[in-house]
DNA sequence: TCCCAAGATTAACGGAGATTTAAGTCGAGC
DNA sequence: GCTCGACTTAAATCTCCGTTAATCTTGGGA
């Protein structure tokens, strides 16, 4: 849902806790286990962070991100070494690697250092998402509009702040389905214009209409398209 | 619309959300799901790009591949491939595709490289098709003249899409209703009279008449033809 | 100048797609 | 294993886009 990290990890008690807890947090969070899927994953779908373990069964995590580095030089990496050895992170962060965390870590330290890998991408913006008079903070999960707090469900928050993040841009239901609910969209479910209804309900009990519908293209969170309609004269 | 997919894909749910999702994206859309109706389908149009499966059921998608490679190297290939092979991309792209994708893919990456394989056809123009002072962002779907942004209907859109891309030609109704629509012009409708007449209006509120008629032969978006009407001698 | 065909314009209709409401399902937490 | 709430499914209703159709306008030829 809005935001996608992806965990390779193959330690089954590190990854289930990080997989379960940013889940737990508002992200999208996908697991692979070995080098092979998570090269697989990396290339398939894109991501916003990858946490990325420095031992790894087939193929260690250090080649990965090596051939990962090659087509993407964006996302944010963080890279877990097995301890704090000086060495392993300067390897690490000198083949493109963002940040690093030495086990044993605390979840919430893996947390503050993913945050403020996204607040860099964010550019500026510290982990608010904004557009109009709405705004989101990633890190609180908070959402507002008019500086009224919005009451919202999980899915709805996860719609809203993947609309935030592409103001003004038509966004067809395929791809806002694919990244909200992370599955292949078939157009037989409904499940998105219920929720669209829901966070516009919400939404506009503090505005007017945000999120606009571009019939048989998608939707378009902004301003409405074409410009000022009726000009005057 | 006014830009031509073929999309060739034996799976179901795939091939439905490709053709959906490129449809919302405003693209024209047919679908074939074996080897000899893809063949078919490439021989009688003209298409401006093609995606197409690895895995047929009658005949494998290389093979497709390789014989409509006899005939034409222009119109660029998307290769999907079931999964990451390096075989099997390095046979792709030998037999003349222009690019891959493994499988899973998501939708927003598929839809990435069919605007990179369409820009590098475009010429340079990035996926800006432009005439005049009318120009289309084909990856946002943004219309403007004159810098003032136009609110279009979807066959709008697809209608506009298509003259620009022809500028400063005569397009007859019949090529221009088969590319549109997609389907054969009987010259009984006058659907596509009706939709020039809203495009006229909607790109004459920003200046004047860009879309010509030539009586008895077609329409014309581009500079008045022949210069000088009523030139004596 | 008159006539006729081609095209332009306007209004109305039908249906696909979108909205809305309500009922069903599933899982998390007690 | 029960209950509550979130999410999904289903179905009714509505809305708007694209088409049709009917009328008006224009241009070219006799």
């Amino acid at each position: 849902m809005g935001i996608r990290i992806l965990v390779v990890e193959d330690d089954e008690l590190i990854g289930g806790t990080l997989v379960r807890g940013l889940r737990e947090e508002g992200f999208t969070v996908e697991h692979a286990t070995d080098g092979e899927s998570a090269w697989q994953l990396l290339q398939a779908g894109s991501w916003d962070l990858v946490v990325l373990d420095w031992w790894l069964p087939s193929q260690d995590g250090l080649s990965v991100l090596r051939r990962f580095r090659e087509r993407d030089h964006e996302t944010p990496v963080l890279f877990l070494t097995a301890r704090d050895s000086v060495t392993d992170r300067v390897r690490g962060l000198n083949e493109g690697a963002d940040d690093y965390l030495g086990k044993p870590f605390a979840f919430d330290e893996l947390l503050a250092r993913v945050h403020a890998l996204l607040r860099r991408r964010e550019g500026r913006s510290g982990t608010i998402v904004s557009a109009a008079d709405v705004s989101v903070d990633l890190a609180t999960q908070k959402a507002e509009r008019a500086g009224v707090p919005l009451d919202l469900k999980a899915k709805e928050y996860a719609l809203l702040v993947y609309l935030l993040r592409n103001p003004d841009e038509v966004l067809s239901k395929t791809r806002i389905y694919e990244h909200v609910w992370d599955e292949r969209y078939d157009g037989l479910s409904n499940t998105l214009e219920v929720h669209i209804f829901e966070l516009r309900r919400k939404l506009e009990a503090h505005g007017d209409r945000l999120i606009h519908t571009l019939r048989g293209r998608g939707y378009l969170l902004g301003n409405p398209p074409g410009g000022v309609k009726g000009n005057g004269s």
